[in-house]
RNA sequence: UCCCCAGUAGCUCAGUCGGUAGAGCAGAUGGCUGUUAACCAUCUUGUCCGUGGUUCGAGUCCGCGCUGGGGAGCCA
């Protein structure tokens, strides 16, 4: 008797007319006189199996009492359903019950639950059509990422969680300390004294793996990393976490174009991967949550991105006639409201800015020969703005040198960042994705609290 | 961090002029020969977010706090 067959694979036809088990949980239970219709779920794909129980099941009356939430395993016989709304059921012939679900405990319920109470019991919402879903499609990007690069050839590279490097000397990090926080140890000027920590020095944990990235990079060429990354800013805002997954590649020998294009194709993967592999689910976010999700989506697939330059952008935003809300000005970043009028009203499809003031960029982007700008760029989605950040980094010693000391920036601390533009440097460059952004994008998921299974924000780290 | 809004049954909400709280759903029980968030009948359910104040009397008015949501800034 063929066991451990998802449900997901039973739906396909290949065991009808055969013995099957399935395990799962009840979703829903109807019965009739003599007859109960159970949906089981084994969080596979989004519609569960029908089950369909007779009076003459040894335990009926037990099945009568399952409740939603209740965890079974079915042995019957698969067949085509006579009924209208599931292509095929199974016909119990034994049924065993492992635990029963309180209906007066259970707090989800036969109908449709608000996002927000669904995220105080994180610990039981996976079990609902939205986050089996949401989870589902985040599966299939996080695998579709390692896919893109392993076959292309690139290197996952484990860059530390601990670090006591600040990517960018910007941005609240959370520190990491054993020390005993009601007496910590104090120099003689009375400062905490780090030496006596668990590492010797101050640490903290990881804002972006980039500079890691850098290290395998002039080793192993092309190479990324995937992996937690945390921001301590006080951001309070339906597209930030404390914690997020970001995926970061790193290319030697690779010019902006280069990371451009790349950046383009894996863009263009990972929906396409959706689109394919998780239609079932993105019907139903469609349906629920974004009329236009997969229009959308298409649409970025099919459409080739524009490039255009920061300085022509600018251009074309104060020549637009429109009137934002923010000012345009070369120099400034730009804001959401600008994004989107050249994605959605100049391009009309996705748009890359590239090269951008070097003053509203990092110190380790490469300046470009105008000395004003560098060579970093954004790729910017519609509805969404940018969902993409790159840049070729600055892999000439002096000039490097020269932009650390330019922001006040401690070159002892980068002291094994600069040998790298020492010992062999090359031509390289990479990007970042916040993956939980792009699982907004692709889901069409409101808040970014919704598509990472524990979020954890300002105020809030339960479970 | 700033601005705005909200917090009443397990869930979603109503609650008039300040007079001690109600509906739908869920749940329980019974019915129904194939149901699709099944349907029909009956029944149960409250720290009105917390705290201080005004008042004869506060779910309702006022102050403070907590939590949640939307927006802004920052960013991924």
């Amino acid at each position: 008797m063929p066991r451990n067959i998802k449900i997901a694979s039973l739906l396909t036809g290949k065991y009808c007319d055969q013995e099957v088990c399935a395990r799962g949980w009840v979703r829903t239970r109807r019965d009739s006189k003599g007859l109960s219709f159970i949906n089981l779920n084994d969080g596979s794909n989004q519609a569960g199996i029908q089950i369909v129980a007779e009076a003459g099941l040894e335990n009926y009356g037990e099945a009568l009492k399952l409740n939603v939430g209740a965890s079974v395993e079915v042995l019957g016989k698969l067949v085509p359903s006579p009924a209208k709304g599931q292509p095929y059921e199974i016909q119990a012939k034994a049924l065993r019950i492992f635990g029963n679900a309180s209906g007066e405990e259970y707090p989800l319920q036969k109908k449709g639950h608000t996002l927000e109470f669904l995220r105080e019991i994180a610990h039981l919402r996976p079990r609902t059509n939205t986050f089996g879903s949401v989870f589902r499609v985040r599966n299939t990007l996080a695998h579709a990422v390692h896919t893109f690069f392993q076959e292309r050839g690139f290197m996952y590279v484990h860059t530390p969680i601990i670090t006591a490097s600040d990517a960018e000397g910007a941005g609240e990090m959370f520190r990491v300390t054993t020390l005993d926080l009601d007496r910590p140890p104090r120099t003689e000027t009375g400062v905490v004294d780090f030496s006596h920590d668990f590492f010797g020095r101050e640490v903290s944990l990881t804002v972006s793996g980039q500079l890691e990235g850098e290290i395998f990079a002039t080793a192993f060429s092309e190479v990324y990393t995937f992996g937690p990354t945390f921001r301590a800013e006080n951001s309070n805002t339906s597209r930030h976490l404390a914690e997020f997954w970001m995926v970061e590649p790193e290319m030697a020998f690779y010019d902006l174009g280069d990371t451009i294009d790349l950046a383009e194709a894996f863009l263009k993967y990972l929906i396409s991967r959706c689109l394919e592999d998780r239609a079932e689910d993105l019907a139903f976010l469609q349906k629920y949550y974004n009329k236009e999700l997969t229009t959308t989506l298409d649409h970025i697939v099919h459409s080739p991105f524009q490039r255009v330059s920061y300085t022509d952008a600018v251009e074309i935003l104060e020549k637009s006639g429109q009137s934002f809300e923010l000012p345009v000005s070369w120099g400034t970043d730009l804001h959401s409201e600008h994004e989107r009028f050249l994605t959605e009203q100049h391009f009309k499809s996705p748009v890359v800015v590239v090269d951008y003031p070097r003053e509203i960029k990092a110190f380790y982007m490469r300046q470009n020969d105008d000395d004003r700008t560098v060579a970093a760029m954004d790729v910017l989605f519609p509805k969404l703005g940018e969902v993409l950040g790159g840049s070729q980094r600055e892999e000439r010693y002096d000039r490097l040198l020269a932009r650390l000391k330019e922001l006040n920036l401690n070159e002892k601390n980068y002291w094994w960042y600069l040998d790298l533009r020492r010992f062999g440097t090359v031509p390289h460059a990479g990007f970042g994705l916040g993956l939980e952004r792009f699982v907004q994008f692709v889901t069409g998921m409101g808040n970014i609290r919704d598509v990472i299974p524990f979020p954890r924000v300002p105020k809030n780290a339960s479970f």
